[in-house]
DNA sequence: GGCCGTCCTTAAACTAGTTTAAGACTATTT
DNA sequence: AAATAGTCTTAAACTAGTTTAAGGACGGCC
């Protein structure tokens, strides 16, 4: 069952009770995803935390409708959703969308909340999940700002292997902010020496 | 007094009561840190959660020791920490330092853990100001990954006017992720313009 | 007052990364 | 099985941003 790997996922911080168990299952909604379809796009109020149950998405920005600028991927037993926009109630700037045929557990506001304020450990479990994801996010600006395109690569690949061979390079290069034609340089390069 | 401020602070969230106040009062240490003292350098674990009463600090990444990479600044009534070195008892990369003369309050690991297991209103307000740095932190991934030197900077005018005039251009230039010439020559063109 | 360090600007030479274009190769759809 | 759409690579022309260098301006300190 997929709700299964999402009570697995909270051994990983305090885990649950039964109650906590039955009263998120109640509330956790399944949803399966073609490859290419969406759960998020730009416009739209992010409305659900979607914890990846099965599959891989990305989170990206367009630039002018023409250009992905890929935020972050997220596989198996992570969280996507675009906590800005879920927690202001603003339109998002963003698109969540699959990039393989892929299942999620999607909970909402309103429900979020009422675990936040029923079960306390829940605030503590969200907490700690979102400072988990704040690091990673600070260490990628890191990254972005000192690290040319080169070692941004390298960095990638040390830090995702299982995605290398998962997603295509346009996607890779759009994570990585280069074009997928300089990617491709860097390839040649790394592989020449 | 520096505390009044933190508590005052907290308004802004689930507001304290008494015990709460008195209990968050005798864990905070006020220190006073003069221009270009450090609250945090790179190596150090970093062991506190810093609350900004007065002044202003720069967060950043040295790189090959010669260029400063700023991440953030913090001015008052802002947090300041590296939340990854801090969680994880890991050496910390950042430095921290004063731009002018400042004061904080610090919070330690032990008595901000002692804090959320004796009162959960303090995971509550936590979790909700690590999810407000978050949406800070991914505008900014944003804007360095989708927008030109140029945009960033007049972004950057329009997000912090109260530092335009408080911070040097080098410290502008080094958060904007470019070399303080090409800033010159940004602030030139717009002004021909 | 004079000196030193930091800061700001301009400009010329350079480099990392983009754009455009074209050909080959690989999946997916019909 | 053919058609179509997406992907990967290479290369030449280009542009955004860096480097190096030099001169002038401001503020703090003895």
């Amino acid at each position: 069952m997929a709700i299964q790997k999402l009570i697995d996922h909270f051994k990983d911080y305090l885990p649950l009770n039964k109650i906590e168990i039955e009263d998120l299952s109640s509330r956790c909604r399944p949803k399966k995803v073609k490859r290419r379809q969406f759960l998020l796009t730009q416009g739209e109020i992010c409305r659900n935390y979607n914890f990846v149950v099965q599959g891989c998405f990305k989170m990206y920005k367009m630039d002018e409708a023409t250009k992905e600028h890929n935020i972050l991927f997220a596989c198996e037993n992570e969280w996507i959703t675009d906590i800005g926009s879920f927690h202001t109630d603003k339109a998002s700037e963003l698109y969540i969308e699959a990039v393989e045929p892929s299942s999620v557990l999607q909970i909402n506001k309103a429900d979020l909340i009422h675990l936040y304020k029923t079960h306390p450990k829940f605030d503590r479990n969200f907490r700690v999940i979102i400072e988990n994801k704040f690091i990673e996010l600070q260490n990628r600006l890191l990254q972005t700002i000192s690290s040319s395109a080169e070692e941004r690569y390298l960095l990638f690949l040390e830090q995702y292997p299982h995605l290398q061979n998962r997603l295509p390079n346009t996607q890779i290069a759009s994570y990585l902010g280069i074009t997928p034609e300089f990617l491709s340089r860097i390839r040649s390069n790394l592989s020449r020496r």
